[in-house]
DNA sequence: CTTAAAAAATGAACTCGTTCAATCTTTTTC
DNA sequence: GAAAAAGATTGAACGAGTTCATTTTTTAAG
């Protein structure tokens, strides 16, 4: 039997994962207990901590696996936008907002975005940032394409313009994990006021 | 004496935030132990948490304290800008930047970066981000004021752009923060590359 | 000035994340 | 197939932030 080992390691990794993800969903990242995670997953304290550096670098694996789906999805609305500047960020931008809640909830997204500041040099941090980079280029990347195709004035500095844009959303993003209140809608209407005027700006079509 | 005791808290709050705010640059954020804080401040570990709520509490009043003489500094740009959209914005900004290391190291930012994102509840928590909700208030009262002066067009929607600056040296600053080797003359000159040619769609003054 | 009430200070005890020496299991070697 | 080497698991012990019942100090009342 060669590969039990990695049988069991991959299943471990997996249990661990999953039962993390599901107490910090129910009980919040504070209140889940290290020694309740190793009990859900059937491994001992020891061994949770063979599979991953601290607590929250079993957080950050769910995040990355989340930002991963986003970028996949980011793609193929990027390859082929629709035609209009203001509506392509919106879409674009919508997907983005529109999947973020799928693993992580408001209060699990803001301690993965606290680890990732206040530890930048580990591993899993590093992965979490990398991912930001991706996100932003994928923006950039998104302009670009408006600029090709020419719905764009072909003198805007499209990194520029896209770095912009990407922290703009990346920044309300945080602030929407920050209130718990505020819904999803409030957090796309705000960012589209913002980002509508100067779309128009950048634009060739005019409206009149 | 009727005095004693508000004179007495009084001293103990201030040798409590000076003792941490010099453990914290000294041997950094983690590693100065609240049993260390109270010994340099001459009180008991149950003391200090008469004081301040828990360590990060007493973090974020350093903050608070920077951010405040920060927004002061700033109001006389405001009152009085240079008549250029992008020499305005690259004062007011470079302002915020050269002051924010003066109390705080990077890692005392970051770490203060992660608490107000994690625990948005707490009092000081409030505070770290009312202190935010100005200092983008006072970027769109310089475009608006630019605006005013005619130096930015009278179409341009000064709340949303000053708003999307104001978002963007912020996220710039979280990540000079994040990367302990770069310099704050690249922060600025990276940030002014963003904003300089936005400024030149935005300005009346157009430059051959 | 004495005494009662209120406020503040104290530090031992508690919690929970993390470590590591000892033990057990799987794989490799001959 | 037995023995040795490598890898994985374990849980008790440790460290640091936080709490709280008790003690001490200050203020107010008579």
């Amino acid at each position: 039997m060669a590969g039990l080992r990695a049988k069991q390691k991959a299943d471990k990794t997996r249990r661990i994962l999953e039962s993390a993800t599901t107490l910090f969903r129910e009980q919040g990242y504070d209140s889940a207990r290290i020694e309740d995670i190793a009990e859900m997953a059937e491994v001992s304290v020891g061994t949770l901590y063979n599979y991953y550096q601290n607590k929250g670098d079993i957080l950050v694996a769910t995040v990355a696996m989340e930002v991963t789906e986003v970028l996949e999805a980011g793609t193929r609305i990027v390859a082929n936008p629709p035609l209009n500047v203001a509506e392509a960020l919106r879409t674009l931008i919508e997907q983005y907002y529109d999947h973020s809640l799928f693993y992580l909830s408001k209060e699990m997204w803001r301690t993965a975005m606290a680890i990732s500041i206040q530890q930048p040099e580990t591993p899993l941090s590093r992965r979490y940032t990398e991912l930001d980079s991706q996100l932003c280029a994928q923006v950039v990347q998104l302009v670009q394409t408006l600029q090709t195709r020419g719905v764009v004035h072909a003198s805007i500095d499209t990194q520029a313009m896209g770095e912009v844009f990407f922290n703009n959303l990346n920044a309300m993003f945080t602030e929407f994990c920050r209130v718990d209140a505020m819904p999803l809608e409030d957090l796309k209407a705000r960012v589209n006021a913002q980002h509508e005027p100067i779309a128009a700006l950048i634009s060739t079509v005019k409206i009149v």
